[in-house]
DNA sequence: AAAGTAAATGAATCAGTAA
DNA sequence: GTTACTGATTCATTTACTT
């Protein structure tokens, strides 16, 4: 069978593996963190418990290092070892990992960025992990993949030919009459160190009940960038088996082992019937989520609020709150007329109990020439482009009055328009 | 004065620093690279050499540990300190603050993650540096930075108070009636150890050819959350004295050293007259790169204007004129006063014989609590969020003056507010 | 009118932290 | 130990829209 697991401590079963058989070695060792660490899965049928208690740090080195050193010992000329750290002890893995490994064969840190849920916490939100990526010798595996220029790259620029100066600094080619040399295909920029992978969801149907359950995306890229089909991988702390599940769907080989007969069930399953269950936040990208529009939010600058997203009603959240209930803000778009905005707020608002829904109006309809009912409900507050426009007219017709009716005295209108100018406080004009 | 600058090694200058008495440490040591660094400045007038060549591993640690230990010593009971190191020899750095501040102070690691240029080695493009923070004590200095929610979340949720079921498990509250209920202001989401902050653009005009030079907005993070104006922050390899400008422009105390008498009359220049270049890409994020002029264009969407560009005291003329003159508009910048503003407005409608100059009024001086002053000459309009901070406050004083003072009848403060609340024609509220 | 699809939104949980 | 807080994510369900 293309992959096999085994329960037992990885430091017997390593022993019987053929030294030179493995491509690549991926370890989720217990972490440093001197707990114990419990989970149920999601039925409650079955409790997960294992500890990362060692009293010191010596006795977890020497855990690390003995097991560390027979993997090193499977390893091919060309293959590389990945070991997953947390934040809080990978330096006494990284340290072991130079000694054994040689300093000259660290390739990267790579770093699992992710956003996760908050906490109370004093000090910063930790949301990453370490990987780290040692090849057994200088000349390892690596297939490249690139990724899409960034949003603020010049693409011209990309595309221009460079070369280097008499000093050697690098400046742009220009051919004889002056311009520019276009540069042959770009294929985007490398692979970063840093990725942006979201947590497995405790929701996801890939989430299996099983603690430390890594999104199979994180293992899809490590076993693409080191290892080609039909290479053999290893994970000696499998757990319920992301790895395999992975390199299974990639159709690399593989072995798994753990110390717990449970973990090596799971797994089992997981590769018979894989479920990689599709991200629509990766899919689709972040935007997709994003309907605060980003033109309402800069009419909103200053306030202390939270935009809102995936909701059409509600723009943004004041943070201050108004009566017991939130105050709600919502910005009138481009192609709706106030009622509409007015009601979509409005409707946000019911369920929310909001006292205060605010609409902000940012153009007149253009069949309501000189009033507009003010829709019932909400708050309306003018942009300062609708406080613009309705200055000048206004001035506007005061100045042609005064001209054509100056004898008249003063009629209804130029009240209203004394009355408005009042309001505004502008200086005297005329 | 404020900020002091020496030159020499830290290590003799440092034992005459009173123990106890800063508040923050912040080092960019040098790494361990086992290369010759060489940098020209711009003007190709100075070249700057420093080493990091250490022949092993060993020296290095002696060398960084009898530093550390005398930053330590300068360190108050709640003070942090923050050491910057690049992903090939962090262990080592952190194995000796391990030591000397003691695991149970280990506060983060900091990945600071930027994008840059590809090169053509093979493996991973490194594109992120650490940072270790330790306290001297568990009693540290922290001042929390809250972010907006992830576009994916769903903020009626969030703002749902919860309470815990049988199995201790979370769950949404319900009140008699079925209904959610509602919890208090949300703040936000607390600041995550994983910072992207572009790394500094090399046309910059912050950068100062100074070889490992730290953008200015990860020192202001890095002083913000740890320290307090007047606080003391000391930089013991300070080099190009970006730490020091930083906390100069942010009003804490502070120490620079370094061995070479270059970096230091350069980090004294640099704090004579700092140059904050701004980042676009940072302030607006990376997928809305785009200008605080253009900000202000948005602000005046849906007037029929021409935009104006190189001009200090005008944004836009609207196309439609005025009495004969121009319509000049002017939208008051996040970091000018309202009388600043004006002026800059006034000085350039004069030339044009403009009788309506317009200013946007974007927010309020902090001092000026109720009213401000109205700036002769110039028409001020509010923009939304200024209308809508100003409709908040009175109806928060006009619901706290009705529980406290209900017998009074009316307040001159509650006429004002009920004007005020005429004047908007929103609904009646109580 | 019924069926099928897309979009909106309601719900559940965690290698969390602190008092 | 026990209890209270936390928000990003995907799954589930309901509503809206199209054919």
């Amino acid at each position: 069978m293309a992959i096999k697991l085994q329960v037992g401590d990885c430091s017997d079963i390593l022993k019987s593996v053929e030294p030179g058989s493995v491509d690549m070695v991926y370890l989720d060792p217990p972490f440093f963190t001197e707990k114990r660490h419990r989970l149920r899965n999601r039925d409650r049928s079955q409790e997960f418990v294992f500890d990362d208690l060692w009293g010191c740090h010596k006795k977890y080195a020497e855990f690390m290092a003995l097991r560390l050193k027979l993997c090193r010992d499977c390893l091919s000329e060309e293959g590389s070892i990945f070991v997953h750290c947390d934040p809080t002890a990978n330096h006494i893995i990284r340290t072991i990992l130079d000694e054994l490994f040689g300093r000259e064969n660290f390739r990267s840190e790579i770093i699992w960025s992710y956003k996760r849920w908050s906490n109370s916490k004093s000090g910063l939100l930790p949301s990453h992990q370490n990987i780290y990526w040692y090849s057994k010798t200088s000349s390892f595996k690596f297939n490249r993949i690139f990724n899409g220029y960034s949003e603020s790259t010049n693409i011209d620029q990309i595309l221009q030919r460079r070369s280097r100066d008499a000093h050697g600094k690098s400046i742009y080619q220009r051919d004889e009459n002056g311009e520019v040399v276009l540069d042959d295909d770009k294929v985007g920029v490398p692979l970063s160190d840093v990725w942006e992978i979201p947590y497995l969801n405790p929701k996801a149907k890939e989430r299996v009940g099983y603690p430390t359950q890594k999104p199979i995306l994180l293992l899809e890229r490590i076993i693409e960038i080191s290892t080609d089909p039909g290479d053999f991988v290893l994970d000696p702390f499998c757990g319920s088996g992301t790895t395999l599940v992975a390199a299974h769907l990639m159709k690399r080989d593989g072995l798994g082992i753990d110390v717990s007969q449970e973990a090596i069930e799971l797994a089992q399953s997981r590769i018979e019937s894989p479920i990689r269950s599709k991200s629509n936040l990766l899919e689709k990208g972040r935007d997709s989520y994003r309907t605060a529009d980003k033109n309402a939010m800069v009419l909103l600058e200053g306030l202390d609020l939270n935009p809102v997203h995936r909701n059409k009603g509600i723009d943004a959240i004041l943070k201050q709150t108004f009566d017991g209930g939130p105050v709600l803000i919502r910005v009138q778009r481009s192609h709706e007329s106030l009622s509409e905005a007015a009601n979509s707020l409005l409707k946000a608002a019911r369920k929310k109990s909001c006292k205060l829904p605010i609409l902000v109006k940012t153009h007149s309809d253009h069949d309501a020439l000189f009033s507009e009912d003010t829709p019932e409900g909400v708050y309306v507050v003018g942009s300062a482009a609708m406080e613009i426009s309705g200055l000048v007219e206004k001035l506007t017709a005061k100045v042609q009055n005064k001209q054509h009716f100056a004898v008249h005295g003063n009629t209804a209108a130029e009240l209203i328009i004394q009355r408005a100018v009042q309001l505004k406080k502008g200086p005297s004009l005329l």
